[in-house]
Order: C-alpha cells, then sequence, then structure tokens
DNA sequence: GTGAAATATCTAGTATACTAGATTTGCATT
DNA sequence: AATGCAAATCTAGTATACTAGATATTTCAC
C-alpha cells in the first residue's frame, strides 16, 4: 500500500449534491428555529438539553449542535456551566436587520428596474393578486407566505440570490417581533398598496420610482417596533 | 423538593458576558478558517478528521464543530459519510459579497454623512495618514488593518454595528482572493486616494458627494475577480 | 491484461461517558 | 428567622465508542 495513493484527492467530490437528506441535527434545529421565532419559546425561557433530548428522542449530540447554530443565530444564549436561554429580541439588532434590508433592497431594485423582463414583471403582479384573495380569504398565514416570496423573487431576478441569504439570516429577529402582534387587516392593506407601486415602477422600469416605493415599503417599521418594546417590555432588550 | 422550583427561571443570567474564554472549539475554527483564507489550504483540500485531531491533539467533537461552522461560512464542503473538503471559491458568493457590502456602504455613508462628529472625521483621516505612513514603509499587514479599521469605523459610527457583521461574514469569501493575488504598490496608492476621497466627502457632510466616493471606491473590484479566476481557474467553480 | 465483484478502509452522524465549574439546596449556627 | 457555608445537582464542553454508508483497494474469473 503506497502511502502516496492515500492522500490524493477525490476527483470530483459532490460539490453540489441536489438533494441532501435532513440529519437529526437540521430537523432539530429547524424545529427550535420554528417554536423560537413563533414564540412558542419565549425570550429569556430555559433550553434544557435534557429535556430537549427527551422530547425530541434523540441523543444530546445533534441538540448541541442546533443550540450552537442557535446561538451564531443570535436567538438563544449559551452560558458554559450554567445555561442555555431564549435570547430576548435585541432592538439594536432588530434595527440593523431592518437597515440592512433596506439598503440591500434599494440596491436589488434600483438594479432590476432596468434589466427585469416583462415575464417577471407578470410574476411580481400575479403574486400580489394572489395576496388580494388570500386577504379577502382571511388567511393571514399564505399571505405572508406570499410577502416572503415577492420580495425574495425581487433578489431573485435581479441575480442576487446570496445577498438575499445573508439579508434574511438577519431578518429572523425581525420575524420573531411579527408574532408578538399578529399582523391584522389593516397592515396587509397597506402591504398590497406598497407591493403594487413597487411592481407599477418596475413596469415602468423607473429607479428612481421603484426605490421610493420600496424605502416607502419598508419606511415604518422601526416606529412600529419601539411601540411593541414598550407594550411588551419582558420580551425585549435594548442594549447589546 | 418541590417541582415548580426547578422550572423557575434564573433571575438575570449573564447576558452580557464581558470576557468568553475561547473554547477549544473556537480555537480550532479560528486557526482553521485562517488558514483556509489565506490559502494555506486550498481549495478542495480535504479535510481529514483523523489528521486534524492529531493536528490540534483535540477529540474530534471541537473539530467537527468547527467543521460545521465552515460549512456555515460556505467555506467548506461536507459530504456525509464521504469527506470534507475546503470550499472553491465561489465566484457567485464573491459577487454578492461585493453586492451587499457596496449597497450597505453606500446607505451607511448617506446616513453618516449628515450625522458624523468633528472628532469622527478626524478619527477617519487619522487612520488614513497611516495608512500614507504604512505604504511608506511597505507594511502591507498594517495597510490591509487599517483599511479593515477604516471601513469598520464607518459603520461603527453610523450605529450599525450588527449590518457590519453579516456584511463581514460573507465578506470572507472575498478576503480569499486577497491571497490569491497579493496587493501591490499601485492598489494600495488607489486605496489611499479613495480613502481620502470619503473624507473629503464626509467633511463636507455632503451625502451625494460622499456615496459617489464609496462606490468609486468598490467599483472595480469584479473586473478584477475575472481576471484572476481566468489566471487561477483551478481555485475557483463558476456556478453554484 | 481487463473488468467486475468482493473486501477493506475511511467518513461523518449519532450515542454515551466523563469533567469542571456554576448554581441551587439544605442544614447548622447565630 | 436570618445568614453563612458545605454538599448535592445541574450545566455545557470534551472525549470516546459505535454505526451506516461511501470510497478505495484487492481479488478473481475470463
Amino acid at each position: 500500500m503506497k502511502a502516496t495513493k492515500w492522500t490524493k484527492k477525490p476527483l470530483e467530490p459532490n460539490w453540489f449534491r441536489a438533494e441532501e437528506e435532513k440529519s437529526v441535527a437540521d430537523k432539530v434545529y429547524d424545529q427550535l428555529r420554528r417554536q423560537i421565532v413563533t414564540l412558542q419559546r419565549r425570550p429569556r425561557d430555559p433550553l434544557r438539553e435534557k429535556l430537549l433530548v427527551d422530547e425530541f428522542g434523540t441523543s444530546r449530540t445533534p441538540v448541541r449542535e442546533a443550540c450552537l447554530r442557535l446561538q451564531r443565530d443570535d436567538l438563544v444564549c449559551i452560558t458554559p456551566k450554567s445555561g442555555t436561554f431564549v435570547a430576548p429580541i435585541w432592538i439594536p439588532l432588530v434595527l440593523d436587520a431592518h437597515f440592512l434590508r433596506m439598503a440591500a433592497e434599494t440596491a436589488v431594485i434600483k438594479e432590476l428596474s432596468v434589466k427585469i423582463s416583462d415575464e417577471q414583471v407578470a410574476e411580481l403582479a400575479d403574486i400580489v393578486e394572489r395576496q388580494i384573495e388570500a386577504r379577502k380569504a382571511n388567511e393571514l398565514a399564505v399571505f405572508g407566505r406570499l410577502d416572503e416570496l415577492f420580495h425574495s423573487n425581487l433578489y431573485e431576478f435581479a441575480g442576487h440570490p446570496h445577498a438575499r441569504r445573508a439579508v434574511e439570516r438577519q431578518k429572523v429577529h425581525w420575524d420573531r417581533i411579527r408574532y408578538v402582534a399578529i399582523p391584522d387587516m389593516q397592515h396587509t392593506s397597506e402591504v398590497i398598496h406598497d407591493h403594487n407601486a413597487i411592481v407599477e415602477a418596475l413596469q415602468k422600469r423607473d429607479p428612481v420610482l421603484a426605490e421610493r416605493a420600496v424605502v416607502e415599503h419598508l419606511r415604518t417599521l422601526p416606529d412600529y417596533l419601539e411601540g411593541l418594546s414598550r407594550s411588551r417590555p419582558e420580551l425585549f432588550e435594548t442594549k447589546m
């Protein structure tokens, strides 16, 4: 057995594995994350590894990996030898998530408004149509998913899917806020109005108008946050 | 022993632990990351857990944790039951890292140019001064650190440190490119010129001029990447 | 020699055991 | 009852063992 044979690299490892079966750790992560974002687990709740192990029926390793990932997402705080806790909603983090989203999406829309295709405009218009229907049917969950789709399509069409990923990693903090106060009917009405304005600006291929529409769409969020943090202070943390 | 006692939350866990001693896993992560970014470990090199364990003198667990974090950073590819490899430099990822940085930094500079203090302008000017000295002394490492400091100060002064974090997490892919071709003297000269333009615009509190200066500073990078990927194709990967 | 099946070996994912340190509990003393 | 202190107990970090599956090597028929 020649040593050199063992050190040579594989010719072509699977860099782009199409389908990836989820590991146990991934499933635990997904579920815990969902629970935290939806406030089923609330800020400052302890996350006892032992209980999670019993709940998920796994060993400590996948649970621990999930918690470590959540820590990197700023969704849990881990204090060695002490405990793991659901992180409070850090206001500076939410504000910066919003700032980053605003910055990225205005840049995206400026690029997009000069190169978007007719088919893509039609697809965005179709999403807004379906949002109107979801609003009529009072299906807020569907409405939310369509909202996600609308914005992610902006990044995809502009050719910046990875920028979207980076923005979304921060956006999780904002998502948690959406569950502090479930969006009401008036809110959905405003969203539809704003989305329509964005689609129209893109249709006209007008970068200035499009940017203004995006800014308008995202403008009100910080004030909203301010109000929420006053009415539910136990969920928030101002310094970080 | 009352059950209720065991479920109550700690009054005030250490959310803001000032000093955090680094775990073994953190050290392994830092070192591996540095090796990958500086191309001491090159794209497509296998990362054998056993060898790393011997090298770092730890058990598998911290090494594995480090690799998982690197995977989330898109710096390594893990194929279950097969192997772990240093990821190629994905061009779409680098371009989007650049796009995000451009978007964030133009937004930062626009905010900053209306609220920056005289002391902060002076601090930025001082950094540029020190860059000029580093250039004269031919200290490229110092120059690079000052460059980092200049840009990170923009985020700090604008009050968006967490947005900076998100941008920097992507920027690691660009950093790897800096080691494909070490920046030369001409490059440092351009950087100093651009930084001076930014400081001057901030001094005048002129948002339009400031934004233009930032765009100008970051404008040339994609073309540079194009050239590099042609001359060193073995390090890169165009599709993702 | 060539090709294919059989075998050996290595891999990452998971389970479990152990450690040191932080926190809580309970008791003794006042 | 209040307080200080020691023991018990829980925690996250680390080490090790085991598994299934992917890859590499060898064997063997032809």
